[in-house]
DNA sequence: GATGAATGAGCATTCATTCAT
DNA sequence: AATGAATGAATGCTCATTCAT
């Protein structure tokens, strides 16, 4: 196809990687509303080498997202054949829940729905929700997770966690907000 | 004190309403970064009208926002000394789901921590804080709700409920993700 | 001609006076940038109200500086057939001084040039400079001041002066400046 | 130490120059109100180009100036060894009257007072003070000129001057205009 | 390939003027 | 005649994107 990226020179991929590196914890930190101006000067090149990795502030976003993504794909599939298949369910929501703690307004925009993303990354969204859906039958054949509940319905949910932990109200902790969630999965919840 | 807010006349009310009802609208289903010129435009007003009865755009998402707050602490209230504590925590909770449901990027910046909100719209949210707190102690006290939470740590989780309900995934439906929530909070999960 | 003003209803002309007063204080102490709306509110009158006396922003100004124009051409009136010629202009000058002393940015609009003036204006300020004129002839006919300038080099000095005033540096008085333009009016200066 | 503002690229250069070009000419003629999308628009350049070299209106208002105020600084200096002092002084009165003449709303802003002048140009400002206010004590001591007055007076009487001179009313002159001004320095002028 | 200057549509806000009540 | 709500053009500034060097 001719399509693939083509090997880039030492120089440009350097830049490339600093210009994602920078993307990752400006997007976390300040939100998806940083100028790209800004993200070019700190990564230390001008607008228009951003411009040429990415043509769009959205293709940066995605390039962002994606790598988070994939990470989880990689993390899921480990745990395919794991032998406590809740336990393999409950590990990989820890890892998201981990990996996005910290992060930011890309993830919710991510994981909430997919509301904004585009076809690049809808082949790697849909491996992820694979990979997770693939977890949680298994945790659910295994009997100890509820068996009422989709895929669809996990992957929203935990979208509104990842949101909720970024907005940890004074007074709330981490461990409490998972703990909902979790238990809200387990079977043995009162009729 | 001749303070408060002589009546408008009727036709600055009805454009008040017009500009509201378009805000709520408008936030909700594109965030709070829609122009003050499109809601403008969309109620059929100039931007100066809009700026007449908002003069900041703050203070028009404060509008929208406190509104749906004052509701909600009504309701709290109206359940305070219910017979039931659970359900009438759990009946509150259904409120603020319905009520949120297909509304707002505003409700849960709201809900989910207060971001952004000013001195006006404080009192409101302490308030609904306060009545959605003595709901969760009585229900805590009942021993139907897991005692191990605060109210910051609910309020959180709300937030990312009504996060999630305006992100619902295909094939995920609000009764699930409200269900998991609910089983989350009540007591008899296991260990 | 049926066209002068007819005798306005008592309120009506309440309201006229309250907003030329304001006009006159607010011009002076902010500049002529003060939004209407403002001296509409401090009048206690809504903008519709300005806007019947005042048909435009230039014509509240225009009204305001007329006002000042009219005394000054009476006081220059008075100074006529003084028996000192020289020290009737001197007079008027300090009273010029004194009266746009404290006042602002529409008197130097006005002695500055009459860059900005409209019809209306036209006639007191040609009879102010017609009145000045007679006192700074008899004045230079007595031999006190220097003959070799004209009726527009003083009112243009005048402009300057008032201007000058308006922006006393820190440390420069009053005094000395007033003193510097009427020692250069005055004949005796070295060759 | 590497923060000097190293050499524009040329076409950068050239529309700086442009850009203040016109907006000395702009806020001569039309007075600092002059928009700044017109100031781009004359200059054949976006208001983006405008804010990158000028990032607020402020910053382009005070290059404008600065360039004035050095120039007379310069000019100053040159004079202040000068064998006859009176001369001196008013050669540099001379020379800020031409270059003023025909220029600027803003130069008398600058002279008359300060107004609204921030810190990077109060350097610039302090020093043409201290320039002249060296000449005119050389120039009183010398007896030629009037010793009862000081540098802020004159600073603020030449503020007077220069405004008056942008606003040279029909039939007068600029020679009689400063001839006022030059003669009320001198001494002898009668008691 | 990299750079950074230029572009220009877009935004929140202001205010002189008009007009329904 | 007064009121004050509405209008809408205009302003200073921002920033994603393009393009000359």
């Amino acid at each position: 196809m001719g399509n693939e990226p083509r090997p880039l020179r030492a120089d440009a991929r350097r830049n490339r990687d600093r210009l994602l590196e920078v993307a990752r914890g400006a997007f976390a930190a300040e939100g998806v509303s940083v100028p790209l101006d800004e993200i070019a000067r700190r990564a230390g090149v001008g607008p228009g080498t951003l411009y040429r990795h990415f043509p769009t502030k959205e293709s940066l976003l995605e390039a962002v997202v994606r790598e988070r993504v994939r990470r989880l794909v990689d993390r899921a599939q480990a745990l395919r054949h794991d032998e406590d298949p809740a336990a393999a369910l409950f590990t990989l929501l820890d890892q998201v829940v981990e990996d996005a703690a910290a992060k930011a307004d890309l993830v919710d925009t991510l994981a909430g729905a997919g509301v904004e993303i585009r076809t690049a990354l809808t082949t790697d969204v849909t491996r992820l929700h694979a990979e997770i859906g693939h977890l949680l039958i298994r945790a659910q054949d295994s009997g100890a997770v509820r068996g009422d509940i989709g895929i669809a319905d996990l992957m929203t949910v935990l979208g509104g966690v990842l949101y909720a932990l970024r907005h940890l109200g004074a007074g709330a902790t981490r461990e409490h907000v998972v703990a909902i969630l979790y238990d809200g999965l387990r079977t043995g919840a009162p009729a």
